[in-house]
DNA sequence: TAATTAATTTAGATTAGTCTAAAAATATTT
DNA sequence: AAATATTTTTAGACTAATCTAAATTAATTA
């Protein structure tokens, strides 16, 4: 078993690796962590002893198949548990970030399998996230941010890109939930800002900034 | 907030109070938690640093108000647990401790609140033990082990003494369960085994030193 | 390409929890 | 009450994870 330590290098990395970069940096896990790189040079030793990354000196990481498939049922844990917390007790979608982050840790196949049966077998979490089924396979969507599409677009809002609880908490008081359909009124060419009407009642106008956290998909 | 270890050795000591024992000795300790007697001597005088223990050096310990708080807290959260693995997920009663021992670690308010809700505020676990409320205020059982009742008293399980999952198993395949109605039909002198009936229906032999491990009432 | 800057690794310490072996205190026996 | 046995504590060491400061390697810039 790796210990609650490793198996967040383990996600650290993960989820470096599928935003974009090859191999990670030190650093960039470091900062990710909250750690410092000395910290994370002897434990990327440890996690190359046993083979859950490739690390060279100097040369950054990645994972090995055996390494990506801990990290992935790691953030299944972590996914089917926020899920959980949203929908049998009512947390709300920026409170459970945390407790999810102790309870992805949590070792018992079984407990997992039936919390996943429980929730019949979601496949994305309350951030729009995939859910990793029991063999690390990700199912995923084909979505992009908001500030990528054009005036009169009609999507449909996916997921999240920042996590932040005060991102959610921004997009709760402005009605904007996962689900919801979007059309793009207006795109202010200055500055990129977007006027969209919320599900064909509201409208709001949002900055560049937060539509580029706000993924969606055509209709 | 304590440590996952501080948080066991707390609830080691909370027991071994509770089964009589007014001081509890290092080596009792050290027996509960598989541990060495001078992992114990260096785990007591952290946690008397902490005022969770009253300890002064050879004399054995107690709990501090503060330390049992703490300890009672950790058991609220292990049997609302398994109560949840039972009566929500499927668990069978033999499976749920050792999941239950994780859970009892994870540290949210409202997580265990919303569990206790959830479960409609349960007073005892499926071990027929009390579950302290948020207060730490557990309801009593005025049961006894049913090795002590005699011939055609008729009582109702409601707890078992041994928690093995061996001892557990055993009872299931006795079909014996927590509510039952028991009825002691014979009392064997010689070496005090028992002829009861469950449910009015079937018969079965138990051994003193099973029947010394199941607790039940009077109806 | 040499010099400078930035990133990474090593060296050496620290903390929490554990251990073995030895010393000290307490309990039990004779 | 002295001798013996048991329990408990101390001393010193180990592991996992972390840190700071110094040394090394790689990347950038002049």
């Amino acid at each position: 078993m790796n210990s609650f330590t490793s198996e967040n290098y383990l996600k650290a990395i993960y989820k470096l690796v599928e935003h974009g970069n090859d191999a990670v940096s030190t650093n960039a896990i470091a900062q990710k962590m909250s750690t410092k790189a000395a910290s994370v040079t002897d434990m990327l030793k440890k996690l190359a002893d046993k083979k859950l990354i490739n690390y060279q000196k100097y040369q950054g990481v990645s994972l090995t198949p055996k390494g990506e498939k801990a990290a992935l049922t790691v953030i299944r844990k972590h996914r089917l548990w926020e899920m959980f917390l949203m929908e049998k007790l009512d947390f709300k979608w920026d409170e459970v970030h945390d407790v999810a982050e102790q309870l992805e840790h949590i070792d018992s196949e079984k407990l997992i399998s039936q919390i996943d049966k429980f929730l019949n077998y979601p496949k994305f979490d309350p951030h729009g996230d995939p859910i990793p089924d029991m063999n690390g396979k990700i199912q995923q969507q084909k979505s992009k941010a908001i500030s990528k599409y054009k005036k009169n677009d009609i999507v449909k809002i996916t997921g999240v890109v920042d996590h932040s609880a005060s991102f959610l908490q921004y997009l709760d008081k402005s009605g904007l939930a996962l689900g919801n359909e979007i059309k793009i009124k207006d795109v202010v060419e200055f500055d990129r800002s977007l006027h969209i009407v919320i599900n064909k009642r509201s409208t709001l106008f949002i900055s560049n900034d937060v539509a580029k956290n706000i993924l969606a998909i055509t209709k």
